[in-house]
DNA sequence: GCGCTGAATGATTTATTGAAGATTCACTCG
DNA sequence: CGAGTGAATCTTCAATAAATCATTCAGCGC
Protein backbone atom coordinates (compact mmCIF):
# COMPACT_ATOMS: atom_id res chain seq x y z
CA UNK A 1 0.00 0.00 0.00
CA UNK A 2 2.76 2.35 -0.73
CA UNK A 3 4.07 2.15 2.39
CA UNK A 4 6.81 4.71 3.59
CA UNK A 5 7.93 2.29 6.25
CA UNK A 6 10.20 0.00 3.47
CA UNK A 7 12.58 1.82 1.08
CA UNK A 8 10.84 0.30 -1.52
CA UNK A 9 7.34 2.29 -0.33
CA UNK A 10 9.36 4.95 -0.04
CA UNK A 11 10.70 5.11 -3.44
CA UNK A 12 7.00 4.51 -4.59
CA UNK A 13 5.53 7.74 -2.77
CA UNK A 14 7.95 9.98 -4.24
CA UNK A 15 7.92 8.70 -7.54
CA UNK A 16 4.05 8.77 -7.48
CA UNK A 17 4.43 12.69 -6.46
CA UNK A 18 6.53 13.03 -9.18
CA UNK A 19 4.52 11.53 -11.64
CA UNK A 20 1.30 12.75 -10.89
CA UNK A 21 2.85 16.61 -10.54
CA UNK A 22 5.04 16.64 -13.39
CA UNK A 23 4.43 13.36 -15.87
CA UNK A 24 6.50 10.18 -16.17
CA UNK A 25 8.72 11.67 -18.89
CA UNK A 26 9.57 14.61 -17.51
CA UNK A 27 11.02 12.97 -13.82
CA UNK A 28 14.09 11.71 -13.77
CA UNK A 29 15.68 8.86 -11.79
CA UNK A 30 17.72 11.24 -10.10
CA UNK A 31 14.76 13.30 -8.74
CA UNK A 32 13.41 10.66 -7.21
CA UNK A 33 16.60 9.68 -5.86
CA UNK A 34 17.08 12.97 -4.35
CA UNK A 35 13.69 12.88 -3.08
CA UNK A 36 14.37 9.72 -1.10
CA UNK A 37 17.76 11.22 -0.04
CA UNK A 38 19.49 8.44 -1.92
CA UNK A 39 21.83 8.45 -5.27
CA UNK A 40 19.89 7.69 -8.84
CA UNK A 41 22.22 3.96 -8.77
CA UNK A 42 20.33 2.75 -5.44
CA UNK A 43 17.21 2.88 -6.93
CA UNK A 44 18.12 -0.08 -9.28
CA UNK A 45 18.44 -2.02 -6.04
CA UNK A 46 14.90 -1.64 -5.50
CA UNK A 47 13.40 -1.37 -8.89
CA UNK A 48 14.70 -2.72 -12.48
CA UNK A 49 14.07 0.19 -14.33
CA UNK A 50 12.07 3.46 -13.85
CA UNK A 51 8.91 1.70 -16.20
CA UNK A 52 8.64 -0.63 -13.28
CA UNK A 53 7.88 2.17 -10.50
CA UNK A 54 5.30 3.27 -12.49
CA UNK A 55 4.10 -0.30 -13.16
CA UNK A 56 4.08 -0.83 -9.32
CA UNK A 57 2.09 2.23 -8.83
CA UNK A 58 -0.55 1.16 -11.34
CA UNK A 59 -0.98 -1.63 -9.95
CA UNK A 60 -1.66 -0.22 -6.61
CA UNK A 61 -4.24 1.75 -8.55
CA UNK A 62 -5.68 -0.76 -10.21
CA UNK A 63 -5.75 -2.88 -6.96
CA UNK A 64 -7.67 0.01 -5.41
CA UNK A 65 -10.24 0.01 -8.04
CA UNK A 66 -10.39 -4.03 -7.46
CA UNK A 67 -11.36 -3.00 -4.04
CA UNK A 68 -13.82 -0.30 -4.56
CA UNK A 69 -15.50 -2.78 -7.04
CA UNK A 70 -15.63 -5.34 -4.50
CA UNK A 71 -17.53 -3.04 -2.19
CA UNK A 72 -20.03 -2.41 -5.42
CA UNK A 73 -20.32 -6.02 -5.37
CA UNK A 74 -21.37 -6.65 -1.98
CA UNK A 75 -24.32 -3.86 -1.79
CA UNK A 76 -26.84 -6.01 -0.28
CA UNK A 77 -30.45 -6.71 -1.58
CA UNK A 78 -29.47 -6.42 -4.97
CA UNK A 79 -30.77 -8.89 -7.97
CA UNK A 80 -27.73 -10.49 -10.23
CA UNK A 81 -28.97 -8.18 -12.86
CA UNK A 82 -28.67 -5.10 -10.96
CA UNK A 83 -25.30 -6.09 -9.65
CA UNK A 84 -23.91 -6.49 -12.89
CA UNK A 85 -25.46 -3.20 -13.56
CA UNK A 86 -23.96 -1.37 -10.38
CA UNK A 87 -20.64 -3.70 -11.17
CA UNK A 88 -20.27 -2.26 -14.71
CA UNK A 89 -21.08 1.64 -14.18
CA UNK A 90 -18.60 1.53 -10.92
CA UNK A 91 -16.08 0.43 -13.27
CA UNK A 92 -16.47 2.99 -15.83
CA UNK A 93 -16.74 5.45 -13.80
CA UNK A 94 -13.44 4.66 -11.86
CA UNK A 95 -11.12 4.93 -14.73
CA UNK A 96 -13.27 7.55 -15.91
CA UNK A 97 -12.46 9.53 -13.13
CA UNK A 98 -9.16 8.46 -12.85
CA UNK A 99 -8.14 9.60 -16.37
CA UNK A 100 -10.09 12.56 -16.80
CA UNK A 101 -9.17 14.82 -14.04
CA UNK A 102 -5.19 14.01 -14.38
CA UNK A 103 -3.41 14.44 -17.54
CA UNK A 104 -0.67 12.79 -15.77
CA UNK A 105 -1.65 9.80 -15.16
CA UNK A 106 -3.35 9.07 -18.50
CA UNK A 107 0.46 9.80 -19.13
CA UNK A 108 1.91 7.13 -17.02
CA UNK A 109 -1.43 4.74 -17.73
CA UNK A 110 -0.70 4.70 -21.59
CA UNK A 111 2.68 4.30 -21.27
CA UNK A 112 2.88 1.56 -19.13
CA UNK A 113 -0.24 0.02 -21.03
CA UNK A 114 1.78 0.24 -24.00
CA UNK A 115 5.31 -1.06 -22.53
CA UNK A 116 3.93 -3.48 -20.70
CA UNK A 117 0.91 -5.18 -22.51
CA UNK A 118 0.53 -7.96 -19.91
CA UNK A 119 0.07 -4.77 -17.07
CA UNK A 120 -3.48 -4.12 -18.76
CA UNK A 121 -4.07 -7.83 -19.25
CA UNK A 122 -3.70 -8.58 -15.44
CA UNK A 123 -6.50 -6.44 -14.73
CA UNK A 124 -9.06 -7.32 -17.49
CA UNK A 125 -8.23 -10.66 -16.14
CA UNK A 126 -8.98 -9.33 -12.20
CA UNK A 127 -12.02 -7.46 -13.51
CA UNK A 128 -13.24 -10.71 -15.53
CA UNK A 129 -12.68 -12.86 -12.61
CA UNK A 130 -14.95 -10.55 -10.09
CA UNK A 131 -17.70 -10.21 -13.13
CA UNK A 132 -17.77 -14.37 -13.54
CA UNK A 133 -18.13 -14.09 -9.58
CA UNK A 134 -21.93 -12.07 -10.34
CA UNK A 135 -22.73 -14.61 -13.21
CA UNK A 136 -22.12 -17.91 -10.90
CA UNK A 137 -24.37 -15.94 -8.11
CA UNK A 138 -26.88 -15.31 -11.02
CA UNK A 139 -26.67 -18.54 -11.73
CA UNK A 140 -27.42 -20.16 -8.55
CA UNK A 141 -30.50 -17.77 -7.44
CA UNK A 142 -31.87 -18.87 -11.03
CA UNK A 143 -31.84 -15.34 -12.16
CA UNK A 144 -29.52 -16.10 -15.18
CA UNK A 145 -28.83 -19.80 -17.00
CA UNK A 146 -25.46 -19.73 -18.14
CA UNK A 147 -23.54 -22.49 -19.12
CA UNK A 148 -19.92 -21.09 -19.45
CA UNK A 149 -19.52 -18.35 -17.13
CA UNK A 150 -15.82 -17.66 -17.53
CA UNK A 151 -16.10 -17.42 -21.18
CA UNK A 152 -19.43 -15.16 -20.79
CA UNK A 153 -17.67 -13.02 -18.73
CA UNK A 154 -15.35 -12.27 -21.39
CA UNK A 155 -18.06 -11.64 -24.14
CA UNK A 156 -19.78 -9.14 -21.99
CA UNK A 157 -16.04 -7.31 -21.34
CA UNK A 158 -15.32 -7.55 -24.92
CA UNK A 159 -19.16 -5.76 -25.54
CA UNK A 160 -18.38 -2.90 -23.01
CA UNK A 161 -14.89 -2.36 -23.97
CA UNK A 162 -15.97 1.20 -25.44
CA UNK A 163 -16.65 2.10 -21.64
CA UNK A 164 -13.17 0.56 -20.03
CA UNK A 165 -10.98 3.43 -21.14
CA UNK A 166 -13.33 5.69 -21.96
CA UNK A 167 -10.96 8.30 -23.20
CA UNK A 168 -9.01 6.13 -25.43
CA UNK A 169 -12.03 4.73 -27.42
CA UNK A 170 -14.16 7.74 -27.78
CA UNK A 171 -14.54 11.71 -27.15
CA UNK A 172 -17.92 11.42 -25.67
CA UNK A 173 -18.38 13.00 -22.40
CA UNK A 174 -19.53 11.03 -19.71
CA UNK A 175 -23.16 11.38 -19.76
CA UNK A 176 -23.44 10.09 -23.22
CA UNK A 177 -21.17 7.52 -22.42
CA UNK A 178 -23.64 6.56 -19.47
CA UNK A 179 -26.53 6.35 -21.69
CA UNK A 180 -24.52 3.53 -24.09
CA UNK A 181 -23.68 1.60 -21.84
CA UNK A 182 -27.30 1.85 -20.45
CA UNK A 183 -28.33 0.87 -23.74
CA UNK A 184 -26.01 -1.93 -24.46
CA UNK A 185 -26.63 -3.19 -20.92
CA UNK A 186 -29.97 -3.41 -21.56
CA UNK A 187 -29.29 -5.18 -24.96
CA UNK A 188 -27.24 -7.64 -23.14
CA UNK A 189 -29.48 -8.42 -20.29
CA UNK A 190 -32.38 -8.84 -22.45
CA UNK A 191 -31.91 -9.41 -25.61
CA UNK A 192 -33.48 -8.28 -28.96
CA UNK A 193 -36.17 -10.07 -28.58
CA UNK A 194 -37.38 -7.96 -25.54
CA UNK A 195 -38.57 -4.50 -26.70
CA UNK A 196 -34.77 -3.87 -28.10
CA UNK A 197 -32.54 -1.23 -26.24
CA UNK A 198 -35.02 0.22 -24.12
CA UNK A 199 -34.02 3.51 -22.47
CA UNK A 200 -34.28 2.71 -18.86
CA UNK A 201 -32.05 5.85 -17.80
CA UNK A 202 -33.15 8.99 -19.15
CA UNK A 203 -30.23 11.06 -19.70
CA UNK A 204 -31.15 14.91 -21.52
CA UNK A 205 -33.88 14.57 -24.48
CA UNK A 206 -33.20 13.81 -27.93
CA UNK A 207 -30.46 16.69 -29.34
CA UNK A 208 -27.95 14.36 -28.53
CA UNK A 209 -27.28 12.13 -32.04
CA UNK A 210 -24.90 10.05 -32.49
CA UNK A 211 -23.36 11.79 -35.37
CA UNK A 212 -20.98 13.59 -33.26
CA UNK A 213 -19.65 10.93 -31.48
CA UNK A 214 -15.58 11.80 -32.99
CA UNK A 215 -13.43 8.87 -32.50
CA UNK A 216 -9.92 9.76 -32.55
CA UNK A 217 -7.63 6.71 -34.15
CA UNK B 1 -16.22 6.22 -58.42
CA UNK B 2 -12.27 7.41 -59.77
CA UNK B 3 -13.21 7.59 -63.27
CA UNK B 4 -10.54 8.67 -65.77
CA UNK B 5 -12.52 10.49 -67.48
CA UNK B 6 -12.77 13.73 -65.61
CA UNK B 7 -9.81 15.56 -64.28
CA UNK B 8 -10.96 15.22 -60.77
CA UNK B 9 -10.95 11.08 -61.26
CA UNK B 10 -8.04 10.90 -62.62
CA UNK B 11 -6.14 13.04 -59.96
CA UNK B 12 -7.73 10.30 -57.84
CA UNK B 13 -6.45 7.52 -59.77
CA UNK B 14 -2.89 8.64 -59.50
CA UNK B 15 -3.21 9.70 -55.65
CA UNK B 16 -4.26 6.37 -55.12
CA UNK B 17 -1.84 4.69 -56.81
CA UNK B 18 0.85 6.76 -55.46
CA UNK B 19 -0.84 6.70 -51.55
CA UNK B 20 -1.32 2.86 -51.86
CA UNK B 21 2.41 1.84 -53.53
CA UNK B 22 4.36 4.14 -51.47
CA UNK B 23 2.11 5.61 -48.27
CA UNK B 24 0.41 8.95 -47.62
CA UNK B 25 3.57 10.84 -46.39
CA UNK B 26 5.83 9.70 -48.89
CA UNK B 27 3.59 10.71 -51.99
CA UNK B 28 4.34 14.52 -52.74
CA UNK B 29 1.49 16.65 -54.38
CA UNK B 30 4.34 17.35 -57.40
CA UNK B 31 4.51 13.73 -58.13
CA UNK B 32 0.96 13.51 -58.16
CA UNK B 33 0.60 16.30 -60.32
CA UNK B 34 3.49 15.16 -62.64
CA UNK B 35 1.80 11.63 -62.66
CA UNK B 36 -1.28 13.51 -64.30
CA UNK B 37 0.60 15.79 -66.31
CA UNK B 38 -0.43 19.07 -64.91
CA UNK B 39 1.66 21.25 -62.37
CA UNK B 40 1.41 21.12 -58.58
CA UNK B 41 -0.82 23.98 -58.20
CA UNK B 42 -3.11 23.24 -60.65
CA UNK B 43 -4.10 20.39 -57.85
CA UNK B 44 -5.89 22.76 -56.11
CA UNK B 45 -8.23 23.98 -58.56
CA UNK B 46 -9.79 20.50 -57.94
CA UNK B 47 -8.71 19.72 -54.29
CA UNK B 48 -8.61 22.25 -51.00
CA UNK B 49 -5.02 20.12 -50.33
CA UNK B 50 -3.56 16.80 -49.82
CA UNK B 51 -5.85 16.13 -46.93
CA UNK B 52 -8.96 16.07 -49.22
CA UNK B 53 -7.22 13.94 -51.95
CA UNK B 54 -7.40 10.83 -49.37
CA UNK B 55 -10.26 11.56 -47.91
CA UNK B 56 -11.94 11.27 -51.35
CA UNK B 57 -10.19 8.07 -51.75
CA UNK B 58 -11.17 6.47 -48.24
CA UNK B 59 -14.98 8.12 -48.81
CA UNK B 60 -14.74 5.92 -52.08
CA UNK B 61 -13.36 2.86 -50.19
CA UNK B 62 -16.81 3.48 -47.53
CA UNK B 63 -19.14 2.90 -50.15
CA UNK B 64 -17.67 0.00 -51.59
CA UNK B 65 -18.02 -1.07 -48.32
CA UNK B 66 -21.39 0.08 -47.97
CA UNK B 67 -22.38 -1.70 -51.44
CA UNK B 68 -20.83 -5.01 -50.51
CA UNK B 69 -22.97 -4.73 -47.25
CA UNK B 70 -25.85 -4.19 -49.10
CA UNK B 71 -25.16 -7.23 -51.01
CA UNK B 72 -24.81 -9.37 -48.16
CA UNK B 73 -28.34 -7.91 -46.36
CA UNK B 74 -30.10 -9.03 -49.53
CA UNK B 75 -28.96 -12.73 -49.44
CA UNK B 76 -32.44 -14.40 -49.62
CA UNK B 77 -34.05 -16.63 -47.31
CA UNK B 78 -32.65 -15.61 -44.04
CA UNK B 79 -33.95 -14.49 -40.33
CA UNK B 80 -33.88 -11.17 -39.44
CA UNK B 81 -31.46 -12.30 -36.69
CA UNK B 82 -29.13 -14.57 -39.26
CA UNK B 83 -29.30 -10.96 -41.39
CA UNK B 84 -27.85 -9.44 -38.61
CA UNK B 85 -25.38 -11.89 -37.86
CA UNK B 86 -24.24 -11.59 -41.72
CA UNK B 87 -23.85 -7.94 -41.91
CA UNK B 88 -21.52 -8.09 -38.64
CA UNK B 89 -19.21 -10.75 -39.86
CA UNK B 90 -19.11 -9.08 -43.28
CA UNK B 91 -18.25 -5.54 -41.83
CA UNK B 92 -15.70 -7.44 -39.63
CA UNK B 93 -13.75 -8.98 -42.30
CA UNK B 94 -14.06 -5.81 -44.51
CA UNK B 95 -12.34 -3.52 -42.71
CA UNK B 96 -10.35 -6.37 -41.45
CA UNK B 97 -8.94 -7.88 -44.86
CA UNK B 98 -8.49 -3.77 -45.86
CA UNK B 99 -6.16 -3.03 -42.96
CA UNK B 100 -4.42 -5.89 -42.63
CA UNK B 101 -3.16 -6.32 -45.83
CA UNK B 102 -1.72 -3.11 -46.95
CA UNK B 103 0.30 -0.81 -44.24
CA UNK B 104 0.12 1.87 -46.25
CA UNK B 105 -4.06 1.60 -46.60
CA UNK B 106 -3.86 1.46 -43.04
CA UNK B 107 -1.64 4.17 -42.80
CA UNK B 108 -4.15 6.63 -45.00
CA UNK B 109 -7.06 5.41 -42.90
CA UNK B 110 -5.31 6.47 -39.80
CA UNK B 111 -3.94 9.84 -41.04
CA UNK B 112 -7.51 10.76 -42.46
CA UNK B 113 -9.34 9.49 -39.35
CA UNK B 114 -7.72 11.70 -36.80
CA UNK B 115 -7.41 14.41 -39.08
CA UNK B 116 -10.80 14.42 -40.00
CA UNK B 117 -12.96 12.59 -37.62
CA UNK B 118 -15.86 13.02 -39.45
CA UNK B 119 -14.94 11.13 -41.96
CA UNK B 120 -15.67 8.25 -39.30
CA UNK B 121 -18.90 9.71 -37.90
CA UNK B 122 -20.14 9.49 -41.62
CA UNK B 123 -18.74 5.68 -42.25
CA UNK B 124 -20.18 5.03 -38.99
CA UNK B 125 -23.82 6.85 -39.45
CA UNK B 126 -24.22 4.84 -43.03
CA UNK B 127 -23.23 1.74 -41.41
CA UNK B 128 -26.18 2.41 -38.50
CA UNK B 129 -28.85 3.18 -41.41
CA UNK B 130 -28.28 -0.04 -42.59
CA UNK B 131 -28.45 -1.82 -39.10
CA UNK B 132 -31.82 0.05 -38.70
CA UNK B 133 -33.19 -1.50 -42.00
CA UNK B 134 -32.61 -4.48 -40.68
CA UNK B 135 -33.64 -4.19 -37.35
CA UNK B 136 -37.30 -2.89 -38.87
CA UNK B 137 -37.62 -6.02 -41.29
CA UNK B 138 -36.77 -7.84 -38.07
CA UNK B 139 -39.78 -5.84 -36.13
CA UNK B 140 -41.91 -6.11 -39.81
CA UNK B 141 -41.50 -10.26 -38.94
CA UNK B 142 -42.31 -9.90 -35.77
CA UNK B 143 -39.09 -11.41 -34.84
CA UNK B 144 -38.10 -8.44 -33.08
CA UNK B 145 -39.87 -6.47 -30.97
CA UNK B 146 -38.25 -3.11 -30.65
CA UNK B 147 -39.29 0.39 -29.79
CA UNK B 148 -36.45 2.30 -30.94
CA UNK B 149 -34.55 0.68 -34.10
CA UNK B 150 -32.45 3.68 -34.68
CA UNK B 151 -31.40 3.83 -31.06
CA UNK B 152 -30.91 -0.04 -31.03
CA UNK B 153 -28.48 -0.25 -34.17
CA UNK B 154 -26.69 2.52 -31.79
CA UNK B 155 -26.34 0.08 -29.22
CA UNK B 156 -25.16 -2.74 -31.38
CA UNK B 157 -22.50 -0.39 -33.07
CA UNK B 158 -21.55 0.26 -29.38
CA UNK B 159 -21.53 -3.06 -28.15
CA UNK B 160 -19.52 -4.43 -31.71
CA UNK B 161 -17.32 -1.68 -31.70
CA UNK B 162 -13.81 -4.33 -30.88
CA UNK B 163 -14.63 -5.51 -34.45
CA UNK B 164 -15.33 -2.29 -36.23
CA UNK B 165 -11.85 -1.79 -36.45
CA UNK B 166 -9.86 -4.66 -35.35
CA UNK B 167 -6.49 -3.58 -35.58
CA UNK B 168 -6.80 -0.20 -33.62
CA UNK B 169 -8.36 -1.74 -30.57
CA UNK B 170 -6.68 -5.55 -29.92
CA UNK B 171 -4.07 -7.82 -31.37
CA UNK B 172 -6.16 -10.90 -31.81
CA UNK B 173 -5.91 -13.22 -34.82
CA UNK B 174 -8.82 -13.10 -37.02
CA UNK B 175 -10.31 -16.29 -35.71
CA UNK B 176 -9.97 -14.71 -31.98
CA UNK B 177 -11.93 -12.02 -33.41
CA UNK B 178 -14.62 -14.20 -34.89
CA UNK B 179 -15.02 -16.08 -31.51
CA UNK B 180 -15.77 -13.20 -29.51
CA UNK B 181 -18.05 -11.49 -32.01
CA UNK B 182 -19.88 -14.57 -31.97
CA UNK B 183 -20.27 -14.50 -28.14
CA UNK B 184 -21.39 -10.92 -28.65
CA UNK B 185 -23.78 -11.79 -30.77
CA UNK B 186 -25.38 -14.23 -28.95
CA UNK B 187 -25.32 -12.02 -26.13
CA UNK B 188 -27.32 -9.23 -27.90
CA UNK B 189 -29.52 -11.72 -29.56
CA UNK B 190 -30.74 -13.91 -26.35
CA UNK B 191 -29.49 -11.91 -23.53
CA UNK B 192 -27.79 -13.83 -20.40
CA UNK B 193 -31.61 -15.33 -19.41
CA UNK B 194 -30.85 -17.44 -22.42
CA UNK B 195 -28.25 -19.92 -21.47
CA UNK B 196 -25.37 -16.73 -21.54
CA UNK B 197 -23.20 -16.64 -24.31
CA UNK B 198 -23.50 -20.74 -25.96
CA UNK B 199 -20.80 -20.84 -28.36
CA UNK B 200 -22.25 -21.64 -31.80
CA UNK B 201 -19.34 -21.21 -34.05
CA UNK B 202 -16.73 -24.01 -32.76
CA UNK B 203 -13.06 -21.97 -33.39
CA UNK B 204 -10.18 -23.89 -31.97
CA UNK B 205 -10.62 -25.70 -28.41
CA UNK B 206 -9.78 -24.12 -25.95
CA UNK B 207 -6.08 -23.46 -25.56
CA UNK B 208 -7.17 -19.64 -25.82
CA UNK B 209 -7.44 -18.22 -22.75
CA UNK B 210 -8.12 -14.47 -22.76
CA UNK B 211 -5.09 -13.36 -20.83
CA UNK B 212 -3.32 -13.32 -24.22
CA UNK B 213 -5.36 -9.97 -25.38
CA UNK B 214 -2.39 -7.65 -25.66
CA UNK B 215 -4.16 -4.48 -25.54
CA UNK B 216 -2.15 -1.50 -26.88
CA UNK B 217 -2.92 1.95 -25.96
C1' DG C 1 28.93 -9.26 2.64
C1' DC C 2 25.35 -5.43 2.62
C1' DG C 3 23.64 -1.02 1.58
C1' DC C 4 24.88 2.52 -0.70
C1' DT C 5 27.47 6.14 -3.69
C1' DG C 6 28.46 8.80 -7.79
C1' DA C 7 31.13 9.09 -11.84
C1' DA C 8 31.18 6.61 -16.47
C1' DT C 9 28.53 4.92 -20.34
C1' DG C 10 25.46 4.66 -23.77
C1' DA C 11 20.79 5.52 -25.10
C1' DT C 12 17.28 8.92 -25.78
C1' DT C 13 15.55 13.54 -26.08
C1' DT C 14 15.77 18.08 -27.42
C1' DA C 15 17.40 22.13 -30.34
C1' DT C 16 18.87 23.73 -34.40
C1' DT C 17 18.97 24.29 -39.00
C1' DG C 18 18.95 23.21 -43.90
C1' DA C 19 16.15 20.95 -47.23
C1' DA C 20 11.85 19.37 -49.00
C1' DG C 21 7.24 19.88 -49.71
C1' DA C 22 2.38 21.97 -49.40
C1' DT C 23 0.08 25.81 -50.68
C1' DT C 24 -0.53 30.39 -52.88
C1' DC C 25 -0.71 33.61 -56.47
C1' DA C 26 0.53 36.66 -60.21
C1' DC C 27 0.62 35.52 -64.57
C1' DT C 28 0.13 33.05 -69.42
C1' DC C 29 -2.24 30.89 -73.10
C1' DG C 30 -6.48 29.68 -75.93
C1' DC D 1 -12.90 34.33 -68.71
C1' DG D 2 -11.34 29.23 -67.70
C1' DA D 3 -7.68 26.09 -67.38
C1' DG D 4 -3.25 25.83 -66.23
C1' DT D 5 1.68 27.27 -64.95
C1' DG D 6 5.69 27.63 -61.95
C1' DA D 7 8.25 30.57 -59.06
C1' DA D 8 7.57 32.48 -54.22
C1' DT D 9 6.24 31.54 -49.56
C1' DC D 10 5.49 29.43 -45.58
C1' DT D 11 5.17 25.09 -43.15
C1' DT D 12 6.88 20.73 -42.02
C1' DC D 13 10.43 17.18 -42.03
C1' DA D 14 14.95 15.21 -41.39
C1' DA D 15 19.53 15.19 -40.10
C1' DT D 16 22.83 16.52 -37.06
C1' DA D 17 24.75 18.12 -32.87
C1' DA D 18 24.26 18.99 -27.92
C1' DA D 19 22.34 17.92 -23.72
C1' DT D 20 19.97 15.10 -20.74
C1' DC D 21 18.95 11.08 -18.65
C1' DA D 22 18.49 5.91 -17.54
C1' DT D 23 21.31 2.51 -16.32
C1' DT D 24 25.77 0.33 -14.85
C1' DC D 25 29.50 -0.64 -11.99
C1' DA D 26 33.83 -0.08 -9.49
C1' DG D 27 34.42 1.11 -5.18
C1' DC D 28 33.46 2.87 -0.15
C1' DG D 29 32.08 2.55 4.75
C1' DC D 30 29.84 -0.46 7.98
Amino acid sequence: MLCKDTVRGNILEAAKKRFVHYGYAKTTMAEIASDCSMSPGNLYRYFPGKLDIAEAICTEAGEYSIAKLREVMRRPGRTAKERLRDFLFADMRLTYDQLEFDKQVFEMARVVSSERPQFANRILALNRALMSEILSAGNASTEFVIEDVVFTAEMIQAATMKFRYPQLHSKLPYDRLERELDGVLHLLLNGLDDGGAGREVQVKPVHQSASDELISI
